[in-house]
DNA sequence: GCATCTTCGCAATCAAATTGCGGACAGGCT
DNA sequence: AGCCTGTCCGCAATTTGATTGCGAAGATGC
């Protein structure tokens, strides 16, 4: 999709604030509500804007911490590989997972409430799913920057 | 702050769309309106939401690749971590960047259009950023599983 | 220079957000 | 138990914003 000077506007300003009313929208980019609306609908069927979400202070709901897990299969077979996906993907405290080429075979970011908590997740979830063979994690000790808005 | 059973339904599906109409969201968590609304921004006033996004599709604005950087640094003295920080701060493709203890010194998560982007991206900026030793260049070749959405 | 396509802004309509208020329910005290 | 108090609900009125239809302005191409 061809996006030009005002879409992009509209874009920045619905990653800084995605429950930001139409109006104020229209008025920030330059246009009248009516068709800033139009270019909203438009970018979000065409896909562009895939979803809105409310982001929530991790440490509010008792997950401060973020654990980088590098993980290492048995075998690199489709088979092990699918199956740690679908297992992957059902633990909620997994919050990205990436397959990997080269030292490590996949990396995985977890949220937790502390140590213990993590602990408890990598004996008991992780490191329990058929294929996994090590595990190796590498704790953050500062976020210097954490940010869900793409260049534009 | 003490969250019960109706403020987690409410976060919950506040994480699957930021922008649910309050009427919808209220019927959805089993309250009326107001009730609902007056809790959504108690939330807010908390800091339990931190804020709300719109989630762009990466491939569609030209950022469809995800690198994960290791960066080592000449020394680990705070005026070059702290410049270090400030820097990478500045630089839009840099998604998170997390200071880490243990092998290197920090990683980062950078969007870019491909991999000469990339490679431009690294030589042009992180490379120059003063304090920077050497960085190394992980590349996930699949990403299985990216959300936004912490379990509560 | 004219036809066509696109995108705008205005105005009317409709839907949702917001606010004030009375009532139900729970917990603590006498 | 009965009463007082604090909390949280739902209803209804009001305000605000979303949505839609339409005519006009500007751009593009023949």
């Amino acid at each position: 999709m061809k996006l030009d000077e005002i879409d992009k506007r509209i874009l920045r300003a619905l990653q800084r604030d995605g429950r930001m009313a139409n109006t104020d929208l229209a008025n920030e980019v330059g246009l009248s509500p009516s068709p800033c609306l139009r270019r909203v609908k438009l970018l979000e069927e065409a896909g562009v804007i895939d979803r809105y979400v409310a982001v929530l202070n991790p440490a509010s709901i008792g997950k401060g911490l973020t654990f980088f897990t590098r993980i290492w299969l048995k075998t690199q077979d489709e088979d092990t590989i699918e199956h740690f996906a679908t297992e992957v993907a059902k633990l909620p405290q997994v919050m990205e997972c990436y397959l990997m080429l080269g030292d490590c075979d996949a990396m995985v970011r977890v949220v937790a409430a502390d140590i213990d908590d993590y602990r408890r997740f990598q004996s008991e979830h992780l490191s329990r799913i058929k294929g996994v063979q090590n595990v190796k994690t590498d704790v953050p000790s500062w976020t210097i920057k954490y940010t869900s808005e793409l260049p534009i």
